[in-house]
DNA sequence: GCATTTAGTATAGTTCCTAAACTTAATGGT
DNA sequence: ACCATTAAGTTTAGGAACTATACTAAATGC
């Protein structure tokens, strides 16, 4: 029989080996698609360009929460291992459009493939009305972390 | 209506933004107690230590995942700001026994706190069953990170 | 037209880690 | 008792991933 609050500790205590886990993972570069070996920055940045492209450097800065500088180096590094290419904005001359070449896509579709199937092995081992509760619930966390 | 795979890929979406906001979190240093602004790599450790403390290099290194190398030089900065003491091993002279000082102590409290509080508030929003769900799930999502 | 804002870059510095080469101490045969 | 091996910790060089600050150049707004 648990108390309120051994069930708090414990959950707390879960949470937090799982962000050591994270910690753990988010340091090490893994290779997706016929790309070399991406650092979890690199393929988070790819991630943020996305499929359709098109996106100008400080609309990545924000979707990374990163500064713009940050992002000038991390584009710096992938534009050299030839996984995204920039071109100017039609309109402002002071703006870089950020696409993904081939090569980018394919790393994209590789590390998407991999959350996807890290998803369904979960997925395998809880009911549809578990898998509810869980996704409310981390939406209910992404709210509470926004701020 | 949502198709399986539907479900399948906003749960991955959110699962992905959630990784987002916590590799935001990890850059910004915090206050915690009466110790200065610390980095999340020294709260982390010295939430590894502990409050009954005696704990080796090494030792540590295992808990936090990381090399001895870092960790010389992670509690090397927490001596210089006091948060914790290095006393040699009763039977092994080659060993260092890692233990918090009252300042550490205060601090891993306050940390502690924090994420109480942060796991109280959600477990506000959520019932009884709900919070159960969750915490089975995060369990399973530390069993599979863990390899 | 001129001040201000916005897009992006450059650079110096910090944190946080690894890898590799070490020192020193313990341990396990022989 | 001796020596090889293992284990504990340190040191150093270097890389990744940032921030902060100061900058250039183009767009915008009175």
């Amino acid at each position: 029989m648990y108390t309120q609050s051994d069930n708090n500790h414990s959950g707390s205590r879960n949470l937090g080996r799982l962000i050591m886990q994270l910690r753990r993972l988010e340091r090490q570069p893994h290779s997706f698609g016929t790309a070399g070996p991406l650092t979890p920055s690199e393929i988070h940045t790819v991630e943020a360009i996305g499929f359709e492209g098109g996106v100008l450097m400080s609309e990545l800065a924000g979707r990374l929460g990163i500064t713009k500088g940050a992002v000038t180096q991390l584009i710096a590094r992938l534009e050299a291992k030839e996984l995204v290419t920039r071109s100017p904005h039609p309109n402002d001359s002071r703006a870089i459009v950020i696409s993904l070449t081939e090569t980018g896509r394919e790393a994209n579709a590789a590390h998407e493939e991999v959350h996807r199937r890290f998803y369904d092995q979960l997925r395998s081992q809880l009911s549809e009305q578990e898998i509810e509760i869980f996704e409310r619930c981390i939406e209910k966390l992404n709210v509470f972390l926004q701020q």
